[in-house]
RNA sequence: GCCCAGGUGGUGGAAUUGGUAGACGCGCUGGCUUCAGGUGCCAGUGACCGCAAGGUCGUGAAGGUUCGAGUCCUUUCCUGGGCACCA
């Protein structure tokens, strides 16, 4: 039994290593370091004032990164800050009458708190908080450099808006058509907007992709399929009146498909489309058409099961071709923000189109069929079916095109549409510039004044910042700001006159765009960071979040960097972030009680199959990703005071990839523990051995261990440069494994296992690093474990001179030879023909073929 | 519907370029230690047949390529994620 003593105190030890760390500044840059630097970020976390597992799992693998390569030689920057603005701290304000401010500087005190435990080589001395004017003021002087730069532009567009809490909601506040916390329907509203020119680096942002290659390829095609470029042509259709005179005005469409153009059979266009606003105006039933089409609106499941809706204008659009015309309708499947707001259909050739023309009884006509084929038939049958033919083929029954493939036809069309003026080729792009409106409090003030006189007028500079104003109510439902009886009201930075300010604030996006720059120079009170200090730092070489972050904030902190750069904020860099890795979430399994009750997992007893709480069954349900509403949370700071930060780590750590989503069981993280103490025991057993030079000659299996140190040297160095954590983990474990059964007795062995356990100790140093540094200490070592080196191996080391081989016949394992290194075939060959149980299968039959590959296998091939 | 990941023991997961499937854990079984619980230590643990030696089967399913397939190809089923009437 083993007494208090010998166990391991990680309460005291994690305390003291984490205060030697900080009295040593262990995690701060070196000044004029000629080392190469090494940039490690996560993502920095919303303050909500309580640490979740989904944090712990972040930031631990951080710093296994950053105390990896420190210990590789690398000057690290792992700085650590707080993306403070956001809804939920008017939130509380709203239910509980806590001023935002107040309410999130306590939440990041308190967050800081539960961070300190965790040990994590972060440089506090660079925190930033993002809701604080010494962040924001910088980005309002960004926007008004991106205004300059025409980066920055006010229109009026479309915004969901709830009109009981008078606010505009994002898509992600709109559950199925409703208010998420209103839940009465969601309005379409038409509002002047500040957007940023993202769609200005569209082509940009989408070819630098390839050159991301430390991104997972999921991320990549994620951003990939965001932008959405697509190539086709815009085609002008001159509009007549139902009586067959032209308007004199026409519709553009947009088109990918204009080798497809002699098959078309109707326009269509957006109900938004301000065609269909103006028809609207004398056509009464036009205007219920359209007030249904922006009711169904929002939600998916609407989207989804909707009906193709039209209605005929009577407008009729002429072809830009021939001389015939189509009829204009207003369709509910056409996207105002895409293209044009307005299609042609060609049945025939489009899915949608065909449902649409069917319903309406429009013509389909056949002009493109599959090569090879006769394109009578198969026009005839795609005519009259319901089927659209959307592949390659060859064009037919459009005059000019007729024979072309599909590619050159769109070229002949696109030609002949430019040479006539009545189109040009184009090419489209999903990506739509941002809107970083927000009409809310707890964010950054938009800098910019509304004079009657002048217009839209930038806060000047020596104005800046912008602040917001403590003295606000959160008792009316919308902005504060818009109600403050002071606040707006200021003179006219150019006419004096009385002007108001702007009251919508930026979307907290903005903030979190350029974060990673500031870390540079954190505390740079005129500039939002020193060029040349940023120059040397971004890109980020390491950067790691989660997945749901995977296109918005990995692609508007991309456009900024662009767009910083060209303001001269950085010297042309492109990419913030040259490494990036996605974790998966923490998952538990989900307790519900009979009447369906989630209950929490502290609560819950488990014998055999059966589970209890408070003595009642309950079903076990699927692992879930933790979370508040399904109670299947496991509490960080609960855990760290059970065990240590050590054991949370090494089970955060090891079993699954980190890509991965991440089981938390408490059967795990007790088997972290009882490890740990285990490294911990066998340390102090090495201390008692003189540290000196391995003997040359020692036992075969010391040497064999030996050779195990050596190999787990280098794989684990090889598996936390490629993010197999896991791995790195099971190959610690093996080699621990090794030197507890090494026989103490044989020759050399002592020196193995002292050895052994020092190369251990810094292996594990990355993954467990309090622990390490107490094993450290017990190993005799008087400098810190956090400012080391990390272990060299010799690679003549990692090759053993005999070699197993497995023996097979016809394919199937029947036994392992040993055999020395570089042995040739034959001897391989004869060895394994040797094996009393290949004998046995080849039962006095000859080989018919004998397979030789050198150090892998030998498989003996009989009739 | 489209795109992207994944399906390996009771369980989390290993497995370079095709070359000994199940490393390393968790759990479980037996034993030792202990007043006891835990810890610690020893042994075992894919399924099936067998006292054993040994054999048969086995990586979602079905085919194929190969001396040899978890890995490559074709078809198919299932799960998770993303996007969604993008013209």
């Amino acid at each position: 039994m083993a007494s208090p003593e010998e166990r391991y105190n990680f309460r005291e030890t994690e305390a003291k290593w984490q205060k030697a760390w900080a009295d040593h500044a262990c995690f701060r840059v070196e000044a004029n370091s000629k080392k190469p630097k090494y940039y490690v970020l996560e993502m920095f976390p919303y303050p909500s004032g309580r640490l979740h597992m989904g944090h712990v799992r972040n930031y631990t693998l951080g710093d296994v990164v950053a105390r990896y390569k420190k210990a590789k030689g690398f000057n690290v920057l792992h700085p650590m800050g707080w993306d403070a603005f956001g809804l939920p701290a008017e939130n509380a304000a709203l239910e509980r009458g806590v001023h935002p401010a107040k309410w999130t500087r306590q939440n990041i005190a308190q967050m800081r708190e539960q961070f300190r435990p965790l040990g994590f080589s972060l440089d506090w001395s660079r925190e930033l908080t993002s809701c604080e004017p010494d962040y924001y003021k910088h980005e309002q002087k960004m926007f008004l450099d991106f205004m300059r730069k025409g980066l920055a532009y006010r229109k009026e567009s479309w915004v969901n808006w709830d009109p009981v809490e008078n606010t505009v909601l994002a898509n992600e506040q709109v559950i199925d058509g409703k208010g998420w916390r209103s839940g009465v329907d969601v309005e379409q509203r038409k509002l002047n907007q500040w957007f940023l020119k993202i769609t200005h680096y569209a082509d940009d942002l989408l070819k630098a992709i390839e050159t991301l290659g430390r991104w997972p390829d999921k991320v990549r095609v994620m951003q990939h399929n965001w932008i959405g470029r697509s190539e086709g042509a815009r085609v002008h259709w001159p509009l007549l009146n139902p009586d067959g005179n032209a308007r004199g005005d026409s519709l553009e469409v947009f088109t990918t498909r204009p080798d497809t153009l002699f098959g078309a059979s109707f326009c269509a266009i957006s109900a938004q489309h301000p065609l269909a606003v103006k028809l609207a105006e004398s056509d009464a039933a036009l205007r219920d058409f359209i007030a249904d089409c922006s009711k169904a609106g929002t939600s998916t499941a609407a989207i989804e099961t909707a009906e193709k809706q039209g209605y005929d204008t009577k407008v009729r659009a002429r072809h830009p071709f021939t001389a015939n015309s189509v009829p204009v309708c207003v369709a509910n499947f056409v996207l105002m923000e895409y293209g044009t707001g307005a299609i042609f259909g060609c049945p025939g050739h489009d899915e949608r189109d065909m449902e649409f023309a069917r319903k309406y009884n429009l013509p389909v006509r056949c002009v493109v069929a599959p090569e090879g084929e006769d394109p009578i038939a198969f026009a005839r049958k795609l005519e009259s079916g319901n089927e659209a033919y959307v592949d390659d083929g060859i064009a037919i029954a459009s005059e000019f095109l007729d024979g072309l493939k599909v590619d050159a036809a769109k070229r002949a069309a696109i030609a002949k549409l430019e040479a006539l003026g009545r189109g040009k080729g184009t090419v489209q792009y999903r990506l739509r510039d941002w809107g970083v409106s927000r009409q809310r409090y707890w964010g950054c003030p938009v800098p910019v004044i509304h004079c009657a006189k002048c217009g839209v007028v930038p806060v000047p500079d020596k104005d800046l910042p912008v602040t917001l104003p403590d003295d606000v109510t959160f008792d009316r439902p919308g902005n504060p700001l818009d109600r403050h009886p002071t606040w707006k009201h200021v003179k006219c930075p150019t006419c004096a006159a009385a002007a108001t300010r702007e009251t919508d604030t930026f979307d907290t996006f903005f903030e979190s765009s350029w974060y990673f720059a500031r870390f540079c120079s954190p505390h740079l009170a005129d500039q939002a960071f020193d060029k040349a200090e940023a120059m040397k730092w971004l890109p980020v070489d390491q950067y790691i979040g989660g997945v749901e972050h995977a296109v918005l904030h990995l692609l508007y902190s991309r456009f900024f960097t662009r767009a910083l750069s060209d303001c001269g904020y950085l010297d042309g860099l492109k990419e913030p972030f040259a490494g990036m890795f996605t974790q998966g979430m923490v998952c538990h399994e989900t307790y519900r009680t009979q009447d369906g009750a989630w209950v929490e997992p502290g609560g819950v007893r488990k014998e055999g199959e059966k589970a209890t709480y408070n003595g009642a069954p309950v079903t076990v349900g699927r692992s879930e990703k933790m979370s508040k509403s399904k109670k299947n949370t496991v509490d960080p700071e609960h855990i760290i005071l059970t065990y240590g930060a050590d054991a949370a780590r090494l089970f955060m750590l090891s079993d699954s990839p980190p890509e991965r989503d991440l089981e938390w069981t408490d059967s795990g993280i007790e088997g972290a523990w009882r490890y740990l103490n285990r490294l911990w025991r066998l340390a102090a057993s090495a201390s008692a051995n003189p540290a000196g030079a391995v003997p040359s000659a020692i036992a075969p299996a010391a040497a064999a261990a030996l050779r195990q140190i050596h190999r787990a040297v280098a794989t684990v160095g090889e598996d936390l440069e490629k993010f197999r954590f896991n791995s790195a983990v099971a190959r610690i474990r093996e080699l621990t494994n090794t030197l507890a059964d090494l026989d103490r007795g044989a020759v050399g062995a002592d020196a193995v296992f002292r050895l052994g356990m020092e190369r251990v100790t810094q292996l594990v140093n990355p993954l467990m690093p309090h622990v390490a540094e107490e094993m450290w200490l017990s190993l005799g070592h008087k400098t810190l474990l956090a400012q080391s080196p990390w272990p060299d191996f010799d690679p003549v080391m990692l090759e053993d001179d005999i070699v197993t081989l497995a023996v097979q016949v016809n394919g199937k394992l029947r036994g392992t030879i040993d055999v020395a290194k570089g042995s040739d075939k034959a001897a391989c060959e004869s060895a394994a023909l040797a094996l009393p149980a290949v004998q046995r299968q080849l039962d006095g039959k000859p080989p018919r073929k004998v397979i030789v590959v050198p150090e892998k296998i030998v498989n003996i091939v009989v009739a």
